[in-house]
DNA sequence: GATCATCCGTGATGCGGATCACACAACGGG
DNA sequence: CCCGTTGTGTGATCCGCATCACGGATGATC
């Protein structure tokens, strides 16, 4: 047997059952009961809520090997966003109680489950704060060198950096308009910072971009 | 013995020692490294960020007996946040090893905890969307009618219920300025459904204000 | 019980970003 | 291959809220 699983997503992918989902395709709805937890084994699968103003509002991307849907498995609660996957993708699902017994039986298992909640509040505090405290632009930039940093796996230091994602997502993800998010990777753009196509974001260097939203928060 | 602690303030106040804190003392703050987790015995703690425009923003305040600070212990990573007591309190301060001791040792006691943290983290999701969904107005309204159901612990259904914050801690906790909150309240204040004073916002009952509420919000 | 810090209420002004409204480019399917 | 769909770029307008700037009320302190 290999090391036991060190994050949430290593332990489902390992017990859970393969599930194929067609770009597009829902895995589930927020408001939806709880019946099990997921891992992103292929693809990519969005994770948002819907605004009561109809607007929608990202959460995250799961990647391989990222799990998610543990919310509702811990509490019992209903679902508190939804997930579709945005192209062909594959889950590996666990069913809720299978998740739970699992946590109690290894005391390890539960902490590494902390750990990555600790990590998503954090994140989620910081949200709130960089919420209204920075302007959409610097949001923009913010997020990003994140992706950015989180995308290049071991590539080398300032080599530019693709990013397949929509105009549409990226401004879901700061919680602004796709007009106000085009207008401010306009001006990453003029600096020279960032190249923009049709679903994808090139990142010339993210020391580039960092030094350009410096100058903005300042 | 009694029942095992059903929640992490109640594990923490029973195996912690006491801390007298005087009014304004600070417990701990953003940056520092962790060492131990805490738990409200009496008083009020506040729990806040600071963003880099110099503006606070409230996470929560402390009452008996809510567990905080958990966070850095879990993952032992910096405070994300800062700890200060608004007025004369009482903490339970627990060593961040006998913490996670505890929680490797007792799983159902690991349960308990990843159970408040789904809990807050849904609460801090549903922050981040309402932050730019809603106006101020709403917010503020939101906010108050959540504080009143959690202050009335028993009391009749459409009592007054006297919260004790000030306008400024309103206005740090939905993100807005004091200004922008006083007028909210003022509209609420016209529509009779409460009345304002130093320290003090009274709640006319709460389905009054989830009445006006409705109005806004349509 | 006069003093002072804190907290509350409200007007005036300006700016960021939401909204509305198009033009154009890229890609996919019949 | 053409046409519909989806995504991008930008201008014009408007509104909510931050900012600035007060005056007044309320409790604490000596």
């Amino acid at each position: 047997m290999g090391s036991p699983p060190a994050t949430l997503g290593e332990l489902i992918a390992l017990r859970g059952t393969k599930v194929r989902l067609s770009a597009g395709e829902p895995l589930f709805h927020e408001g939806d009961p709880s019946t099990s937890v997921y891992a992103c084994s292929y693809g990519r699968i969005k994770v948002f809520v819907t605004t009561p103003a109809a607007r929608v509002l990202l959460l995250g991307i799961k990647t391989p090997v990222q799990g998610f849907g543990e919310l509702s498995a811990i509490d019992g609660r209903p679902r508190s966003a939804s997930a579709v996957a945005t192209e062909f993708s594959v889950v590996s699902q666990l069913p809720a109680e299978d998740f739970m017994d699992s946590l109690r039986v290894a005391p390890e298992l539960a902490v590494v489950v902390l750990r990555e909640l600790s990590d998503q509040l954090r994140r989620a505090n910081a949200r709130v704060a960089s919420r209204d405290a920075q302007s959409t632009t610097v949001r923009a930039g913010e997020l990003l060198v994140e992706l950015g940093s989180k995308f290049r796996r071991h590539a080398p230091p300032s080599e530019s950096i693709v990013l397949p994602i929509t105009q549409d997502e990226l401004a879901a993800w700061i919680g602004a308009t796709r007009e106000a998010t085009a207008r401010s990777l306009a001006t990453f753009r003029r600096a020279g910072a960032i190249s923009t196509g049709r679903h994808r974001i090139v990142l010339h260097g993210l020391d580039g971009l960092a030094d350009v939203l410096r100058t903005c928060t300042s």
